[in-house]
DNA sequence: CTGGGGAGGGGGCCC
DNA sequence: GGGGCCCCCTCCCCA
């Protein structure tokens, strides 16, 4: 008995060994067939990388050969110069198409500062689904010396262009603040910014001849501005102010990338990294990819950057294909007497600026509105599909600049109420301190900077818990309720309890019964508008 | 209905 | 008294 326990033991023993041994070849096999497929993969993206270069290449080929062309045209037509910045923001977070914040084109006509009806700002409304971006700065030989675009930190690199141009695709994205950049007043005989993706006629070209011109990308930020911590920074995503520059752009590089795996490029699904069971392997990121989308991509998510989930952030930020030139900050500085004024018919900013005169501030109320909202790619601060992007004009400096520069965040109801007649409208108190944006009026100081942060996108309220940020700290110590679970109101007739005091009063109205909305089709009574206006929307479509 | 963020305005306090 | 600052209320909107 004894030795029949012995030797069942034994078997018992070689059996464990045989199984150990068994499951370690199935895992070795495993293994082997992983790396070979993940060598596949990698040789399919290296592969796809090639051919996209060579795609490139054939496309900046082209249109070289068209910006030379044009060139020869322009020269012989002996035009005026103008200066056209032609951005297309990719792919709508919601896909509505509807690009025309960040596609705004300035058409500046050199020698005075009207833009020629013959010389539209072009609006580049593509189809959301195109993935080219295009700058186009157009014969500057007309341009006054006075007039100059620069390039700020944080923009676009013209050489980060000229790296896509020739096909550099898989150097790694520069996200370093290149102090090169603000090289205002160099002078430039050729400037072509080309990146396409995912259509054949994705050609940037710019012909800027004897002129001074720079493309700048500049962010206005109030003093307060924190964009240069870190911690913000890194949480851009949640919604903190949109960090200008570099400095933003180095933090998508660290936390961006995953997002882009949500997008719809098959090539980014292999770049975004294969989930790896094995847990040893890395799938290598495709370069060509990734650093396209960083490389260009400037500062688009400042705005809230801001809302809600970090990886929202990301996309707001990012390219889905990772394939776009961004040029979302773009500051143009004109010397000059004659206040600025834009193509009202294009741009919606037909107001002029003149320094020293905040009524002359261009109002670009109605290009909020139709601007692109680069927040709503973000889905941390998961921006209103109203909240546009926009590029504001303010007062820059002393020197009478006009600065044109993107801002996000902009909140439709300020518009709204600015385009009401809000700077102006009638308030007990003098409301001398406008908005340069949006011209808004305020009655003091403190109400206008707060109010700015709509347009910059300024949050300097952060929560300790959360991260996330706001532009107003009463907002934050309401937001912490959440963490604290405080709720101070409390229905008198329920006990129920709420964290808002609207909520409380809302609620109120389950008690009393009391509907003051009423439908203006069937008559039907809601508590609240938004129930009405839910209620028009499903019943009553047709009549709205 | 409820929960929660965005934003404007009023008012008190202090200098 | 005016301005800056802060707190709070309020309304709006969305999920």
């Amino acid at each position: 008995m004894a030795n029949c326990m012995v030797f069942h033991t034994q078997i018992a023993s070689i059996m464990e060994v045989l199984a150990n041994a068994a499951v370690a070849e199935v895992c070795k096999l495993v293994d082997d067939d992983y790396a070979v497929f993940r060598l596949e993969i990698t040789q399919s993206q290296k592969e796809n990388r090639t051919l996209r270069r060579k795609l490139q290449l054939l496309e900046m080929k082209v249109a070289r050969e068209r910006a030379e062309r044009t060139t020869r045209e322009r020269v012989l037509a002996s035009r005026p110069s103008s200066v056209k910045i032609l951005d297309r923001y990719r792919g709508m977070a919601r896909g509505e198409g509807h690009l025309t914040g960040g596609h705004r084109s300035f058409v500046k006509p050199a020698g005075h500062n009207a833009w020629r009806d013959d010389q539209p700002i072009t609006v580049d409304e593509g189809s959301g689904t195109s993935t080219q971006h295009v700058i186009v700065i157009e014969s500057a030989e007309a341009v006054g010396p006075g007039v100059k675009l620069e390039r700020s930190e944080g923009e676009e690199d013209p050489r980060h262009s000229r790296d896509n141009h020739t096909g550099a695709a898989g150097v790694p994205p520069v996200a370093t603040e290149d102090p090169t950049i603000t090289t205002a007043a160099q002078p430039r005989t050729r400037y072509s910014v080309t990146e396409v993706s995912g259509t054949p006629n994705a050609v940037l070209k710019s012909e800027t001849d004897t002129e001074t011109l720079t493309v700048t990308q500049m962010l206005l930020h109030t003093g307060s501005d924190r964009r240069s911590d870190p911690e913000r920074l890194g949480l851009g995503r949640l919604g903190c102010p949109p960090a200008p520059g570099s400095e933003y752009l180095s933090v998508l590089h660290q936390s961006q990338r995953p997002v882009h795996s949500r997008g719809d490029g098959d090539v980014d699904a292999l770049d975004t990294g294969v989930d790896d069971p094995s847990c040893s392997y890395t799938t290598e990121m495709d370069p060509g990819n990734i650093s396209l989308g960083l490389e260009t991509q400037t500062d688009l998510f400042r705005g809230d950057w801001n809302r809600r989930s970090n990886s929202v952030y990301s996309d707001g930020c990012l390219d889905k294909k990772g394939e776009v030139i961004v040029i979302d900050e773009v500051t143009v500085k004109v010397e000059g007497d004659a206040p600025l004024t834009w193509n009202a018919d294009e741009t919606h900013l037909g107001e002029g600026h003149s320094q020293g005169s905040t009524n002359d501030f261009l109002d670009y109320r109605e290009s909020l509105e139709t601007n692109l909202n680069v927040a709503t790619h973000s889905p941390l601060h998961k921006l209103r599909d109203r909240d546009p992007v926009s590029m504001s004009i303010a007062p820059s400096d002393s020197h009478g600049h006009v600065l044109f520069d993107q801002v996000l965040n902009s909140n439709d109801r300020a518009t709204a109420q600015a385009q009401g007649g809000g700077a102006t409208s009638g308030n007990s108190k003098e409301k001398r301190f406008l908005c340069m944006f949006c011209k808004k009026g305020f009655s003091c100081t403190q109400k206008l900077e707060i109010h700015q942060r709509v347009h910059t996108g300024e949050k300097p309220f952060s929560c300790t818990q959360c991260h996330m940020c706001f532009a107003q700290a009463g907002n934050l110590k309401r937001h912490q309720r959440v963490h604290t679970g405080e709720k101070p109101y409390s229905c008198p007739q329920c006990e129920k309890r709420f964290s808002h005091q609207h909520q409380l009063k809302m609620h109120l109205k389950v008690h009393t019964g009391e509907r003051p909305f009423a439908c203006t089709h069937c008559g039907k009574r809601f508590s609240e508008r938004s129930y009405l206006r839910i209620h028009q929307k499903k019943m009553h479509t047709a009549h709205v």
